[in-house]
DNA sequence: AATGAATGAGCCTTCATTCAT
DNA sequence: AATGAATGAAGGCTCATTCAT
């Protein structure tokens, strides 16, 4: 009967923010099915009515998580676009300075870990979103190699949708090792081996006959 | 009123045998969290009681699902050991053959469906099954790039373990849109692609007499 | 970040009966039950603190609503009494009158769907209340039928109790149909219909071998 | 951790039958919004689990009890059907029979008890199911009104429709002094008075002089 | 080997109400 | 007079698991 109001009030988005941030924590570490709403508002230090509050559902939390951090990563990666041929040094390097400064965000590495656990486990809307950012990405490479080999720069011989396939899959795989299994990877490396296999390796050599 | 058992006797292991393949087509669909054990008896029409018959828990019978299944293809896969040297034409043709052939099983496609959906959502029991086998997978590939390298015959500029982790992730994607999404991929088209990017591509160039 | 406080300021009985107003749609429309807080000052176009200011509770606000449209109609009906002997035709007059005309305002439809609609499915608080204003309509009908029968113009074979129950079912159940069911119903045929079958009906007929 | 089973088996009917009749107590005396499902398995002495073991949900379990008593009474009801013309005491009779026949059953008192609470409290399903019964019992008269008046046996000046309402609502009414308020009627002398009333009443007078 | 009624912890969600601002 | 973030009890429902038959 006696309800009492010990908490302070912030307003709105910063609780939202906070409730949002603390989840997505939670959802990479024990995964969106296992952690409950009450595990939630228990790491966020409120009551089950302050969470409805703020979202409408569990479900419609994880939406605003994806959304938000998904917004952040396309600004980020607008830069990668390649319409103009730029040298390849400077691509390299492009992505070397992208991969490196993204990979400092904490936050963001909570948000890949949740993004790779949970890719498959849902309902299309999930499956999509996240999905198409990938796939968002893989365009970058996808228009470059079809623009490479006309130009002759790459090999014809190979499939450029499986290509770009592969290539979202190498990026995810790392990834994965770098958010899900947490090793310690040496980020410059890492991207500049990815860029040594897929740059270097389609390009065609002068001196090779292929096949 | 009098309760009538007149359900067929299967003896113990087509039972289980069966009761596997159903779910795993149902965890494969709707992931393993959505399935609950009601939607499995209801499929195997079966009754709760008859269920843990036969297997201890939900989780137990994941587990019988994934270690049969990862059993039969590590059986595959063994062929693909490279200890010795062969030449690149062979090495391009066993795989070609063995990815071919696997893919002709369509339980095949369903594990894998889901493998890769549940890969992560999960305790790190089925986590590290699932990967110790990709990681399996990838040592074909990493020793043979090792081993490679020291022959003079792959750059050396890269990194063996990252390296690996994009060749499993590469797998893994096209695997992703074949069995998940259920694209109509032309499957030897696809590993012919692939074995073109990572071996052809790493093979270092100039002084090179391919094959 | 400044929280503006910029809603009109209506005086404080304005609001109240705004807020009542609307509120009784709801109630009328989906239940009391079924319609939240939350509905009604997002109708209302206020906030919680305002809702809370005007009434104490959400029942609060139920029981004004029902005071104030009862008081009014016990105001209407007041002109039925009938304590002197009037001619029939007189009495068939009246109540043609004062029922054709209170039907004519929509917010006593709304009041009536509200009050037919939960009547039973509260405390007894309400209920009474509802109810002793039907017993108050019905005492009208029983003073005459007690007293015609001591005249001997109705027939003393009936029980009084019964057939004021009677005619107060017969009432809800036209009343009913018009305000909950939305019926078109002519409305000076209705009361006529009804009319006729009391009056004309118990009227003990002088030729008539009863039974 | 430990689960025990104390609680005795009932085969899955009688279990059922147990939780309706219960429940449709519970619902008839505090309303179904105001009777959880854990007053329900309070009342039966079971936990939740084995509720929803046998109605799929709240609302399920009280079309179960509506649909089953529903039922129960149409098949009482259908020897009231007056297709051929019976003289006027046998009609009578029949009516004093059943009626008093029907009040003896303490469940069916419950069960219009709940009836007359919740009949507009919901949804359209179940106020549509409640209402064409009493729509069903008012064909019964209307037939037999329309019939009369053909036959110039009842006065033509009286509408069918708004007659049959009349009639339903002075059945509803009585019952619910007699269910609901608990108000002890002398059921013979009640029904003789809505049969004096109705039947009697409508009645065209030979020599009346109407109007 | 099979049955299926029973369990109960746990989940997500709603909502009337309060009070610091 | 008005705001709206915070409360928390209570609700309906799910589901893996057990065990007497």
């Amino acid at each position: 009967m006696t309800t009492q109001h010990r908490h302070k009030r912030k307003d709105g988005l910063r609780r939202q923010a906070q409730i949002m941030s603390l989840a997505m924590r939670l959802f990479a570490e024990k995964g969106y099915h296992s952690t409950s709403v009450d595990d939630i508002i228990t790491a966020a230090q409120i009551v089950k009515g302050t969470f409805y509050l703020h979202f409408k559902s569990k479900q419609d939390l994880l939406n605003s998580i994806v959304d938000t951090h998904l917004n952040l990563l396309y600004e980020s990666l607008k830069i990668l676009d390649i319409s103009l041929p730029r040298p390849l040094d400077e691509i390299r390097q492009l992505y070397s300075d992208v991969g490196a400064q993204l990979m400092q965000d904490p936050e963001l590495k909570v948000f890949v870990k949740l993004m790779l656990r949970e890719v498959m486990g849902h309902d299309s809307g999930f499956l999509n979103k996240i999905n198409s950012f990938f796939m968002g990405m893989a365009q970058l490479f996808s228009q470059y190699i079809t623009k490479a080999q006309d130009e002759g720069r790459i090999i014809k011989s190979i499939d450029p949708t499986i290509t770009s396939y592969s290539i979202i899959g190498s990026v995810k795989e790392v990834l994965f090792h770098w958010a899900v299994m947490d090793e310690k990877l040496d980020i410059q490396k890492s991207i500049n081996t990815m860029i040594e296999i897929y740059f270097t390796g389609l390009i065609e050599q002068p001196s090779k006959e292929v096949r």
